[in-house]
RNA sequence: GGGCGCGUAGCUCAGUUGGUUCAGAGCACCUGGUUUACACCCAGGGGGUCAGGGGUUCGAAUCCCUUCGCGCCCACCA
């Protein structure tokens, strides 16, 4: 078989994951190994793949990849969430397209819809995951709305119900008056919005006195109950038990006094809307106000709008301020700075509303995955930081409110039999739900009919927080043999942004429900940004297309790309430069390998400069294996890509490959090439992971023929010791051979040239490289002398001098002044360690080996000064 | 408003317990180099008052105080 001098991804590409896949490579079955699981961050069903999953999956397959190939059974689960919001609204807006409406339908039609389009175009993303190398066990893709993940969701709502932590409550919500729905408050985003603060008028009765409320919503005046001062403002004492006319609507309200109002601000009088905000209600409870819901579900006004029934809230706005200032209430209008809470999903403003719901107690459960975190560190997120954060939100966690008026989700398992606020069971069918209403009611005439199973659906967050539990039929099977041998997970890789959403109730669910941490290890990843900071959004249009970049610059290059420059928790921020960094590193792989392949192999004596050359390398695989270790360990992979990149480029091409190779058109012998290509595999080992294509195509190249050897399933390479002074004794070779370059660059001496070098040991340094300092310097021949050398440019490394002996005139102007400054400099160097050694402070309270280490520095100097001024002598 | 974090080369960032050449890496830039794997290359080079100021220390990018600039999280005053 051929080696193409080009190589093309695409190609390489399908045919190695299509081969991987047929022989299943990726499947794990629990066995008598080490576990290694990672359950996908499910992407929704809807999702298409974007620049934050490619890093992200990039991230578990490299951590996946490195355990497969640590002889440990690696597990990696896939799937798709059922993301209730956002699906939803996406069906909503296909069937409008089709000039369906949502509320024409039952709630099966519905459904079916939605099932339909999840089945046509969900799951796209776990196709594109697989161009990206993803190598995760597809036999197990699961979906949150599965039959077993909801036949979990709703038991454990049960148990939950029954451990009395869920209750059903009349509270202010967030809702979303576009989707219909309640939202999380950690659905909702507060963005700052330019406002207005209007100064409105309220006569008060039996008087011609008027007093001022300050109010960023004009519209709510219809639904207010009361006005609010201050006890102690001076200002409005006398307003004590009177009475306010609110404007148009000309309702009495009494007005009340209390310490929560601030009286800097506005005028220091509050209006009092119980039904639509959230301070407002708990003064409404406080003082027992009318609550007055003004609203539609749609934020439409209802028909305490008067006039403006059936307008939208914003449109009333603008309209009433208009009337209230014709008719004279509207006093002053000044622009006002405020932060408005938004929809994450539907990006319309919220409106604070209140409805029954069904509540999730979450400060005991909390308290476990408190101490995980914090104290007993079971679970550890990388990078640290976010400790912090993940304290600050667990120590004040409020309830979480888990229903959501949608059809798109696992259905609330609560069934009504009457019209009183407790009258309903909890039950997982209607079966059950009526024997409970039987128990109950101590009443056997309830028939199955009778029963109104609750409309809202959980919030998606509920079925996730099970995910890596629920993978493994953990809830509806605690005891089978997978959840036994894949739980606890090990790693878990996800983005900040949802450390709360999902991950800290990940743990929740792991010590409620299992009694154990859901994984070990969290790694936050940044998120991606563009160049100049920016996140990456649709409306922004900088957000490069992810299978395009797959396409320009190989799944490999672009996972490179990705990797080269993201610290855990720091945002990336992405510049397609990074691929074409990754795409070139391949190509130079590639090049590495068919030069290698291109030699003609001999059965001739292996050259001593050869051997040498392969045991540093041999050496310097294994210091920098260690690196590589260290930073896996710490979960800094951009780090450990990094040492390996340099490893590649730098030592292995750089150095090794010139060191050993023949001349042109000579052949080499057998064993260098039998031990290049040996290193070249341990190359391919630490880097598959990171490259997964390039080096299988590789790897099968070199003689791996039968699917059992196959790179993917190989054995990371291991820990031996090796002669570790070849590392010193080649940094020094290699900055003589730096010397050598310099000088001849400095010269223009070409390197067709052959020159002698003469050296003067005084350093006595080994003499093992001299065959490779000739072969890199172009050295005719090597003279140890005893002696300076006339006639010959001169540089020097720590205290040995080199000579080079060219057919070419000498400046000695020149050779002087450079000696006399690299003396001068020395000295200055030499005063200032001494100076350090003669503080007697410095030498009783440093440590030894620093001491130690600067007395060494002070002899090298002496000996470098000394070797300078011999030159110099002999210059003169 | 409360909390957390950041500021190191043109850019993106390492720098662990204050102490070996600790002032670094990659990219970018500049100079030179094409017959012999790779111009997606090779060899070299320049470039930083470690945001500013003060302090502790024999010694500070690292610890403390302060000023300035930036980011994130939480709460939210109508």
């Amino acid at each position: 078989m051929g080696i193409p001098s080009k190589y093309n991804a695409t190609a390489v590409e399908k045919k190695w994951y299509d081969y991987w896949m047929e022989h299943k490579f990726f499947n794990s079955k629990p066995d008598h190994r080490t576990p290694y699981t990672i359950v996908i961050p499910p992407p929704n069903v809807t999702g298409v793949l974007h620049m934050g999953h490619m890093l992200n999956n990039t991230i578990q397959d490299v951590l996946i990849r490195r355990a497969r190939l640590q002889g440990k059974n690696a597990c990696w689960v896939p799937g798709t969430d059922h993301a209730s919001i956002a699906t939803e609204a996406k069906v909503v807006a296909k069937l409008k397209e089709n000039g369906i409406d949502k509320n024409d339908l039952t709630r099966e039609e519905f459904m079916a819809h939605a099932w339909d389009w999840t089945n046509e175009y969900g799951g796209v993303i776990l196709n594109q995951l697989q161009k990206l190398g993803c190598s995760c066990d597809w036999d197990r893709t699961k979906f949150t709305l599965d039959t077993d993940l909801s036949e979990s969701v709703i038991s454990v709502f049960i148990d939950l119900y029954n451990k009395g932590l869920i209750y059903r409550g009349f509270r202010m919500v967030n809702w979303d008056p576009k989707a219909q729905t309640t939202l999380s408050d950690e659905e909702v985003l507060y963005e700052e919005r330019q406002g207005n603060l209007y100064h409105i008028q309220y006569a008060v009765k039996g008087t011609d006195q008027r007093l001022t409320v300050a109010t960023t919503r004009p519209e709510t005046i219809l639904g207010d109950s009361a006005i609010c001062v201050h006890p102690d403002d001076e200002r409005f004492k006398h307003l004590k038990g009177k009475m306010a006319i609110v404007p148009l609507c000309n309702r009495v309200i009494p007005i009340i006094q209390d310490s929560y109002v601030d009286m800097e601000f506005g005028t220091g009088c509050l209006k009092v809307t119980p039904a639509h905000d959230e301070n407002d209600k708990i003064l409404g409870d406080k003082h027992q106000l009318e609550v007055i819901d003004i609203f539609n579900p749609d934020a439409t006004l209802n028909s305490y709008g008067l006039h403006y029934q059936g307008k939208d809230r914003f449109v009333v706005r603008k309209e009433i301020s208009k009337e209230l200032k014709a008719k004279g209430y509207l006093v002053k209008t000044e622009p006002h700075l405020h932060k408005v809470g938004t929809s994450e999903r539907t990006k319309v403003v919220i409106e604070p509303r209140l409805s029954d719901q069904w509540f999730l107690k979450m400060e005991d459960l909390a308290k476990p995955a408190i101490e995980a975190v914090l104290k007993t560190e079971t679970v550890k997120l990388f990078p640290r930081k976010f400790n912090n954060t993940y304290r600050h939100w667990m120590e004040n966690i409020r309830d979480w409110n888990i229903s959501r008026q949608l059809y798109w989700g696992q259905q609330i398992p609560a069934y009504y039999f009457g019209d009183g606020k407790a009258d309903f069971v909890v039950a997982k069918s209607k079966e059950e739900a009526l024997k409970l209403v039987h128990q109950k009611t101590n009443n056997s005439s309830f028939k199955i009919e009778n029963l109104r199973q609750d409309s809202d659906v959980l919030d998606t967050w509920f079925s996730s927080w099970l995910w890596p539990i629920s993978v493994f039929d953990g809830i509806r099977n605690p005891n089978n043999k997978e959840f036994n041998y894949y739980y606890p997970t090990n790693d878990l890789v996800t983005g900040p942004d949802i450390l709360f959403f999902w991950v800290a109730r990940m743990v929740i669910a792991g010590f409620e429900f299992k009694g154990q941490r859901p994984f070990e290890n969290v790694y936050l990843t940044g998120l991606v940004r563009d160049k100049k900071g920016r996140k990456m959004s649709k409306s922004l249009g900088n957000s490069p297309n992810a299978l395009k970049l797959i396409e320009d610059f190989g799944a490999d290059g672009v996972r490179v790309g990705l990797l080269l420059s993201s610290a855990a928790g720091n945002d990336l921020l992405f510049d397609q430069a990074l691929c074409h960094q990754g795409k070139a590193f391949g190509n130079k792989i590639w090049n590495a390998f068919r030069l290698i392949e291109g030699w003609e192999v001999s059965d001739i004596e292996q050259p001593d400069y050869a051997a040498i050359a392969i045991d540093w390398y041999a050496a310097k695989f294994q210091k920098v294996l260690a690196e590589i270790e260290d930073h896996f360990s710490k979960y800094r992979l951009s780090d450990a890509l990094m040492a390996i990149y340099k490893l590649v480029w730098d030592d292995f091409c750089s150095w090794l490959l010139e060191m050993i190779k023949p001349a042109y058109a000579a052949p080499i012998d057998k064993k260098t090439h039998k031990a290049a290509v040996y290193l070249l595999e341990q190359n391919l080992k630490v880097l598959h992971p990171f490259m997964p294509f390039l080096t299988e195509e590789i790897w099968h190249f070199l003689d791996k023929r039968n699917p059992e050897e196959s790179l993917v399933i190989s054995t990371w390479p291991q820990k031996i010791s090796t002669d570790v002074t070849l590392l010193d004794d080649f940094e020094f070779a290699a900055e003589v051979v730096s010397g050598i370059r310099n000088l001849r660059k400095e010269k223009q001496i070409p390197f067709k040239t052959a020159v002698e070098l003469h050296i003067i040991n005084k350093a006595l340094c080994s003499q093992k490289f001299d065959g490779l300092i000739s072969k890199l310097g172009n050295i005719s021949q090597i003279k140890y002398t005893e002696a300076s050398v006339d006639k010959a440019f001169s540089f020097r490394v720590q205290s040995n001098e080199y000579f080079l002996l060219a057919d070419i005139d000498i400046d000695f102007e020149a050779e002087l002044a450079k000696i006399k400054a690299e003396l001068d400099y020395t000295k200055g160097f030499l005063i200032s360690v001494q100076k350090k050694l003669s503080n007697e402070r410095f030498i009783s309270n440093a440590p030894v080996k620093v001491v130690a280490s600067e007395k060494k520095k002070e002899a090298d100097a002496l000996a470098k000064i000394e070797t300078l001024e011999a030159s110099l002598n002999n210059l003169t």
